[in-house]
DNA sequence: GCGTTGAATGTAAGCGCTTACATAATTTCA
DNA sequence: TGAAATTATGTAAGCGCTTACATTCAACGC
């Protein structure tokens, strides 16, 4: 587009403008939107006159060029298409919008390869900081954010192990009480439906739980039944006809999360088995969904809202240039609903 | 902070240090990046090297003031909980990516104050475009919009009464489709549950749906008994459970969604009330919820990822300088469930 | 009254990039 | 073969803002 089309087009009032209009230099039109402490009552109230009547709002490529800081945290989320991470991103998005910080949220749709992508459009634009899920990525995106200088905290887990900072909680633990429960109940043939594990240290850990747990009674883990699959109704209801073809059956389901859970409840239906009579299926994360299947879903509750808060702060914190903090640690709870109950006599 | 203080911070390479590391000019090392085809083939593979090599991402904030166009789109939706909004959302975000743009999303908690803030931020982002949902909204936020010269797109409706540029579905006439289906069953005493109207013209469209449908039967409009609420399985609830306390009940219970939908469903039951035997309720969406609960719920389809990929489309174009654009109206189509049925004799 | 101080404001140098225009290199064709 | 046309690259002027530093000015103490 050549230099005179665009003299025709939209020119909006820049800082300078408002400052020929108040008679008062740039600088001190900067600083009563930036610092109004530093600057005379009545010249403040003379400038932001001058700022309406323009209807002037600040350039904020531009500001980010100049103060090298931009107001922004980013997220990049597996996917939006549920409920898992939405309700902690609306309660993280609300608290930084009370600290006056922007969200930028992108999802990677579970690739490692998109996800990548988007920490570098999101650090590329400026976020001051990002808030990622799980751990697993490789070095070089962490060496990438290093070098970047953007702080980075991880959510969904809480892993001791790790050195990186991270807000969530100990999904192995979590998953382990869970299966627990179950095999408290006498249950001995096991079936776990599983995101893909690669790349979802989420997923991993919570595989991880139920073998803990089969240890710890005794069991030989790799008896249980794995199927891992997409995070999908459809996805969950498929992999549990799967696990009905193969003998043993299992008498329980343990599935990674609420979505995988109600899809194996509905095709378990569909199979004309009872729930929980002839089968008990489990799922995680308590979201909504998990109280309005029939029956309703035993599952772990997770403190998404709490987590998404917290996260906030916590980031904000850091941008800030606080002194580091320790990892937090949130607790989930065991939510025994209609799913589960002792296994076929 | 002082400028001493920044020198030691992260000096990040600039498109400078890339030039002279390849031995050329920064508007070539531009051009590199920005259209490579203007480049001879092998100082773009030089540059590309030093790139590479010294980890070069571009400054987004200089991009855009030089530029002036950040290949941004904005999107301000209601809500980011429920599923309503995040699949059209998803494809919405899948089908930007694929031409290069970057999706800011905000919610707006349903408050109209909120999304003229969010608005406004994301301008002042340099978002090149917005996508809205709905058409009501105060004459100064779209003159703000106007001046700005800041292209916007509404979804979630098609009305042809409205001169602005919208992509979406007749929520009248679908939710009178829906009503009639439920009237021609002899359903007479009806409720309706909607989400507030005032500044929401989908909530409004559809509650006009279903009086349209009541007088094509001769029925008055204002017999139905309306419940306004906002949107949650709760509060649909607990809006079915007022609507039981007063005479004459409903026998069919009309849902400006398929949220407030769920919450009547298991409401109902826990009033001891069979669905659909002792009364009928529909919803709205058709969103994965209305397929979960038991028995699965009657609704209008819509189709979501149809409109958010559209959407992309149509905005990338706008921002491109595309010629201006009709409307674009989607069909929805009745899914008729298990919720529905005649009145009780 | 005059130097001193401190607060309020101004001056101007970038921030890292794009792009119009100038220049250099290459190809084309009479 | 040389002038014209075409293509590749370089030069440098901003884009709109922040902020270190300079300047001005009023208040104050002696």
């Amino acid at each position: 587009m050549s230099r005179k089309a665009k003299e025709i087009e939209h020119n909006l009032p820049t800082l300078a403008d408002v400052a020929t209009r108040a008679g008062v230099s740039t600088a001190t039109v900067s600083r009563c939107l930036n610092s109004p402490g530093q600057v005379q009552e009545h010249t403040r109230l003379r400038v932001m006159t001058a700022v309406q009547e323009l209807g002037y709002s600040p350039n904020f490529g531009a500001r980010a060029l100049a103060a090298r800081r931009t107001n922004t945290i980013g997220a990049i989320i597996p996917t939006m298409e549920n409920a898992i991470f939405a309700r902690a991103i609306q309660a993280f998005q609300e608290e930084l919008h009370a600290s006056g910080v922007t969200l930028l949220i992108a999802s990677s749709s579970y690739s490692p390869e998109i996800e990548e992508e988007q920490i570098r459009a999101l650090v590329a634009r400026g976020a001051d900081a990002l808030l990622l899920i799980g751990h697993d990525r490789s070095p070089e995106v962490y060496q990438f954010l290093e070098s970047r200088g953007v702080p980075v905290l991880i959510s969904w887990v809480y892993d001791p192990a790790l050195a990186r900072l991270s807000i969530g909680f100990d999904n192995r633990l979590a998953m382990a009480g869970l299966a627990a429960e179950v095999l408290q109940l006498g249950h001995r043939n096991i079936g776990i439906i599983s995101a893909e594990c690669a790349g979802n240290d989420r997923a991993r850990a919570r595989v991880d739980g139920v073998h803990d747990a089969m240890r710890a009674q005794g069991l030989d883990p790799s008896m249980a039944h794995l199927i891992e699959t997409h995070y999908s109704i459809e996805n969950g209801g498929k992999a549990l006809w799967h696990m009905m073809q193969h003998d043993p059956r299992p008498t329980a389901v343990i599935c990674a999360n609420d979505v995988l859970a109600v899809g194996a409840v509905q095709m378990a239906r569909r199979l004309g088995l009872r729930v929980p009579d002839d089968i008990s299926i489990t799922g995680f994360d308590d979201i909504e969904l998990a109280r309005v299947v029939e029956p309703p879903l035993t599952t772990v509750h997770v403190p998404h809202r709490e987590m998404g808060r917290q996260a906030a702060r916590l980031l904000v914190d850091m941008v800030a240039g606080a002194p580091a903090r320790e990892s937090v640690r949130l607790e989930t709870t065991l939510q025994i609903r209609g799913t589960l109950a002792a296994p076929p006599a």
